[in-house]
DNA sequence: TAGTTAAGTCGAGGGTGCCTCGAATTAGCA
DNA sequence: TGCTAATTCGAGGCACCCTCGACTTAACTA
């Protein structure tokens, strides 16, 4: 795929890339997912069309400031499928999804509308998070831990209101919706 | 309060204040809480300070738009205070507060936001809504129908949660997480 | 090392929206 | 009919979004 006579991508632009995103993470940690991205090329030291150069929207640049902490997630995501506990392993996954969509505020509304919008840069990811929750809510299932008339769209429901509660009110609060959610969908 | 003195308001401006809330409702509806302003003072054919003149921020006009809306939510509340049952009455407290919060994309944002801000046009009704939440909390504890450990907090929560979910996903997404996280929040 | 060239950078400019404020209008009243 | 306070108007300053053509420069090459 990548043709060896191409050049070499140059240093500044490289540069320009990395720093893009270390202010944007800074951006939108301090001000939600709606920062100024002008302000974000100007706290780069770079001009507003350097920004669009290298993230054409919004929602480029903020999949590439996920695309790293991703690689973590999914990680985590495949160790909790070998976990011995299968109600244990969902709720776990729950929260780490919780965790990681509570990054900055607003984001917990982009992965939400990702997941139907197959152009968004982080539809891929919502996929594969689901496709996880899927299989773990298939063990529990299948070790009859969980209701039977829980879904995949529920708990992907949940995961995504938890983080919302997050962003608006408190992690507590989040942790607690989730427990005592999924508390309720624990067969008896 | 009212001074009999006072000239009688004028007519352009009641019909004008009329207007915007008509047209804001609408812009609102297709658009969510972030529509714009200019566009909804054209539709209603004034200018862009008439509606500042009448609304001094995008929070007080939807105050105004809720305010009729609030008196049946709040005399239906009322009324759930003397259900037969203290369960039912709590779930379907909760579903009204859903279906009221979900009249527009972003409606439930600025809701989770009001309950803290004193300074919020939609502060006073928040308060309001919790407050029928906590008597429906007491009277369910009371009859030992509701779990010891859920707080008025938990409730609302759940309230915006499902609001947000209805406006992400669908209506009977909301439902449904309302159903399972009530189910598991009754006593067994 | 100088020249070539494509990749990258720049920022003005056109568009939209927010909100303010002083000037102009007008409905109610006497 | 005229007075006056309430209301309306919309230009204007600001911030942001995003595009695009001109310019610059890092990587390659002879």
């Amino acid at each position: 795929m990548t043709d060896p006579r191409r050049r070499r991508p140059r240093a500044d632009a490289r540069r320009n890339y990395d720093r893009l995103l270390a202010e944007a993470d800074a951006a939108f940690r301090e001000k939600g997912t709606d920062a100024s991205l002008e302000g974000i090329a100007r706290r780069a030291g770079v001009a507003i069309g350097t920004l669009y150069g290298h993230f054409p929207s919004r929602r480029a640049l903020i999949g590439g400031l996920l695309r790293e902490r991703n690689d973590a997630l999914f990680e985590r995501g495949e160790e909790l499928l070998t976990h011995p506990s299968a109600a244990q392993a969902l709720i776990e996954w729950v929260r780490a999804v919780v965790e990681h969509a509570a990054a900055y505020q607003g984001l917990a509304t982009m992965l939400a509308d990702g997941l139907d919008d197959q152009a968004s840069e982080l539809h891929e990811s919502c996929v594969r998070m689901t496709g996880i929750a899927d299989r773990l809510i298939a063990n529990a299932r299948a070790a009859g831990v969980l209701r039977q008339d829980v879904t995949g769209a529920d708990i992907f429901a949940l995961m995504n209101a938890a983080a919302w509660i997050g962003e608006q009110m408190s992690r507590e609060q989040a942790d607690r919706l989730v427990d005592l959610t999924m508390g309720g969908l624990m067969a008896t």
